[in-house]
DNA sequence: TGAGGTTACGCCTATCGTAATAATG
DNA sequence: CATTATTACGATAGGCGTAACCTCA
């Protein structure tokens, strides 16, 4: 599990479109769709269901999508906080 | 950044020491050596102080191991958490 | 001079993009 | 048949390991 695909896994559930996803993350459609299918690989689960629509939260993806924000909130907050007091020590 | 990073960081910051970190990590010490390298030119900012014994967090280090922790930590949370309800929807 | 961290370099895996393919209303 | 996701495939970049190097008490 990488941060890109939890930042992928976000986009396309707020989108509910691989598409659209990869557009906003100035990406290339294929790769959005493989690191999905990777990170539900890995974690033995469904995370989305596919229509010819787009892709809908599983009701595992649902729990996960809480997870993914707060991981990534928490990425954001650890490196405005440090950016915030590192300005000392700048090598 | 990327969640190796941040988990070599970790074990650097518990160990004072990027040999024996990187010997629990099982992985050579250059790698550890390189990625933290890596993660301080992101954040713009000095993680360790070096001595000739070892690595001794920087006061920005220190800040930065809380969020680091809390990282890994959701991370894991995420996974078991979706694991232990994904059982349903295995592919 | 010894203990530890870093840089150089070659290899290997992972990820990307383009193009082709499949599936479904 | 149009829309969307997926697979194939070649190219590129990132990460690792071994070996050589630097630094400081």
């Amino acid at each position: 599990m990488s941060l890109s695909q939890i930042q992928y896994f976000v986009a396309v559930a707020e989108e509910g479109h691989v598409g659209r996803a990869a557009r906003g993350l100035r990406i290339a459609q294929p790769a959005v769709s493989r690191q999905i299918r990777r990170l539900e690989d890995e974690l033995g689960t469904v995370l989305f269901v596919r229509t010819p629509r787009g892709m809908r939260l599983s009701s595992p993806g649902e729990l996960f999508l809480k997870h993914a924000r707060g991981i990534l909130g928490a990425v954001s907050a650890a490196e405005r906080d440090v950016r915030r007091v590192g300005s000392s020590g700048t090598r």
